[in-house]
DNA sequence: ACCATTTGACCAAG
DNA sequence: CTTGGTCAAATGGT
């Protein structure tokens, strides 16, 4: 499923499992969330409660032992890179205060064509590993809201069309894209957003993101239903226009408009799940994050990607998404993808 | 000019 | 030593 394949110790085992059962939890928080408030109430208590144990317990797993140490040695490539022009020499980058190893719990391998996700990546380092090359990211928004996720983005070595992410640490950012699905789901469900609530949503991503780097994902589509969202919800908009400056200048959307066939529909990922959100008809494939404590539940279980794309490795698909509906289509740079929910 | 990316060097862990 | 992960100056796009 998901995760690296390969050999995998108990405890990573364990640990994947226990990832499942969050993501299912977060289902069923969804459908929840979406029936009667009263039961709602109760059960989301349990369900909230449950939440929080797999979350230690994953947490203590992760950082207990090594986890999931995916590749196979046999790298190279240390010296041999292509001549920089001109630099290097200029002296020596030394630092005084000591790096640390990345302690990060391993929270999810995908599989997956597409390097978007939804949140904003920035890149810090390459390296050639075993022929193919991995890249490494961390959350944008590390510096003004030291959020410590990270991600690992390396080509697949069977297709090259295809890459391997794993995603380490907990996103604890809050992005101000997520802003609209926010005030969706407050508009769906009639009811202030609940706290526990993982809403992703995807915006289409041209423009300046060539193949290989990662995306932002605060488009100025974004922000026009952040505007828009302002006029009805203002205060609630306040609480998040502090975010507005942070993210970086760059946009993951130059122009104002969306690829047209992601008009139409608005997607939330709740717990682990898309689900269709009806009542905002000209919302893009925003992608955001809302306070992602679960985050990188990078899954998208149960999406079906386009272009004959393998996505098999993708997190446990629903089993039972009786509640779940619709289709879109999307663009992210030059992938072309198909999601049928 | 600003900011994200590139990329060799540096560093820790095995 | 080898390998993988991070740093940070340089580079290049906007």
């Amino acid at each position: 499923m998901a995760s690296s394949g390969g050999g995998r110790s108990p405890a990573t085992a364990v640990l994947d499992d226990l990832v499942d059962v969050r993501d299912r939890v977060g289902m069923l928080q969804t459908v929840l969330h979406e029936s009667s408030p009263r039961a709602t109430a109760e059960a989301g208590e349990l369900v909230e409660g449950m939440m929080a144990k797999l979350s230690s317990s994953m947490s203590v797993l992760g950082t207990g032992d090594g986890v999931i140490a995916s590749s196979s040695g046999a790298g190279r490539e240390s010296g041999g890179r292509r001549e920089r022009t001109g630099a290097a020499a200029s002296g020596p980058h030394r630092r005084s205060s000591p790096r640390r190893r990345m302690k990060s719990p391993l929270i999810k391998t995908v599989t997956t064509t597409m390097l978007t996700d939804g949140k904003s990546w920035r890149k810090y380092g390459q390296k050639q590993i075993n022929d193919s090359t991995r890249s490494y990211y961390r959350c944008t928004h590390k510096p003004d809201q030291g959020c410590q996720a990270k991600r690992h983005v390396q080509e697949s070595e069977s297709n090259p069309a295809e890459y391997t992410i794993d995603y380490y640490g907990q996103h604890t950012c809050r992005d101000p894209s997520t802003f609209p699905s926010l005030i969706a789901q407050g508009a769906a469900a009639a009811a202030p957003p609940p706290d526990f609530a993982n809403l992703i949503s995807f915006a289409p991503i041209n423009g300046s993101n060539r193949g290989f780097t990662a995306s932002t994902s605060t488009s100025a589509f974004a922000h026009h239903l952040m505007k828009e969202a302002a006029d009805h919800h203002s205060m609630l908009f306040s609480r998040f226009s502090n975010h507005s400056s942070s993210p970086p200048a760059q946009e993951g959307v130059s122009s104002g408009s969306p690829s047209p066939a992601c008009h139409g529909k608005f997607m939330q990922y709740a717990g682990g799940q898309f689900i269709n959100v009806t009542g905002l008809s000209t919302s893009p494939l925003t992608v955001g994050s809302a306070p992602a404590e679960y985050w990188p539940v990078v899954g998208v279980a149960g999406v079906d990607m386009d272009a004959g794309a393998a996505m098999d490795s993708f997190a446990s698909p629903p089993s039972s998404p009786g509640f779940l509906s619709g289709s879109l289509e999307g663009s992210f740079g030059n992938n072309v993808c198909h999601w049928r929910i």
